[in-house]
DNA sequence: GAGTGGTCTAGACCACTGT
DNA sequence: CAGTGGTCTAGACCACTCC
């Protein structure tokens, strides 16, 4: 086993043996630790940075390596689906006071920041074959980012897809300005006409690309999870695809399987 | 911007443009990448793991780095849990047939070895606190391993506890060696008289801790899916917590939301 | 300005892969 | 054995944080 790997694995167990709390501050790399493992510096900081990408230690730059505190972690259920379908029809005074983020996380609309942008794009092989239309078909994209009032970096990037030919029947949905929608999509297909009968919701994980750890602001050792939703409607044609980004380390998603009784 | 993140930028750019394909072997760190980004080794060494903690690369000791293939991706769905609720009263021949894993993946048994092992445990506060019952309450443990018969590493490594004095009423479910159990959890629950109401899974995802990379058989760059799931039975007590750690690049969660009609 | 991490160099030597 | 990546050293200099 590698000299780094030792050190690493050290580092580790003393952390989780609590030599230093979760916030608290390891010895810093020169001179403290090269002295305390008598090895040179790169190879305190390939122990280090193994350590960080593990999600176990923060590196700060100009002020130390510091055990990452769990991050508190913000829930998003199914049951949002059947909340947001039976607000769908309500009067818009209903509508506007809450939306499904905010059912799920107990936030009121004003600790939340949206920002949406709206762009027509050709449909590509993959879209196209879940809308079971022709790839190059015009599509609208939207783009959303939602973020905390007091934090900087959104928790949630979302580009959601709709079949352009499709909501231009209600100009009102194309233009940006018009979100964030009370109601949200369910009431948005609800003025074309549109009921849902499912939804349905694909999850994977993996690190992030550079762009979204730079638009995400996330740390070293943290991944992302990507949801896509497929909402299919009562005539079991695909209306809507969106795909969420996710903070792995901020987000909890709960899914309940109601079972049919014997 | 650091030298290091320009060639990584760089690399990723004609990775993507595709100069090299899939399973494509790149220019060596020496001397090709050091003579043409003109710098030292160690600044390629680290663009290079950059790109690989990202998962674009592969690199493998003695022969080069490889851009790395999307992996086939395992699905798993929400409706495994009705299908497993319908069988577990069937006969015998019927639930030896397939299990719920083999139900979702296509494969059949054969393609699959399972590993378990049991233990007694007592609980600790958090799962405590799921089961409704004192911490300390004793819990059966059950450890299970599943991999492909041709690869040696697991897919799928799970974490199942039962209330200790629940499930001993029948002794032939404290015995690991009456795995795999034709019929599944379901179906051992029903041999106690229980019934499940429904389930709720909770999913996060992070990176592999040291020892999930090396039972995962993980490269660098692959996160994990953690999935608790848990079992609420007719009365609304929960029957069984089980922790599942799935691997990002090969798994694929589909759960379905039916919605109400209006 | 003191303390601390980030980047980079030039090169030695070891370990693994395939011929 | 040749080719290639993995580990490690010793030290210079830069950049950020906080007093």
């Amino acid at each position: 086993m590698a000299k780094y790997e030792k050190i690493a694995d050290d580092l580790r167990v003393r952390i989780r043996a609590g030599e230093w709390l979760p916030g608290g501050k390891l010895p810093s790399e020169t001179p403290e630790l090269t002295a305390h493992y008598k090895t040179s510096l790169p190879t305190i900081r390939q122990a280090l940075g193994v350590l960080a990408a593990e999600g176990v230690v923060d590196k700060v730059h100009g002020r130390g390596n510091f055990v990452r505190k769990p991050r508190k972690r913000v829930m998003r259920t199914n049951q949002r689906h059947q909340w947001e379908k039976d607000r769908a029809r309500a009067p818009e005074g209903t509508r506007k006071a809450t939306g499904a983020t905010e059912h799920d996380t107990g936030l009121t609309v004003s600790d939340l920041v949206f920002s949406a942008d709206f762009r027509k794009v050709e449909a590509g092989e993959v879209l196209a074959d879940i809308f079971g239309v022709a790839a190059g078909t015009p599509l609208l994209e939207r783009i959303y980012r939602t973020r905390y009032q007091e934090e900087d970096a959104p928790f949630n990037l979302s580009h959601s897809y709709l079949v352009y030919d499709v909501v231009k029947a209600n100009p009102d949905l194309l233009d940006a300005s018009t979100e964030p929608w009370p109601g949200g999509t369910q009431n948005q297909l609800f003025t074309l006409g549109i009921e849902l009968d499912r939804i349905e919701e694909h999850f994977t994980a993996r690190p992030p690309t550079a762009e979204e750890a730079e638009e995400l602001g996330l740390r070293a050792g943290v991944s992302v999870l990507i949801v896509r939703k497929v909402s299919i409607d009562t005539g079991g044609r695909v209306v809507e695809v969106s795909d969420v980004t996710l903070p792995g380390d901020r987000t909890e998603l709960v899914y309940t399987t109601p079972l049919n009784r014997w």
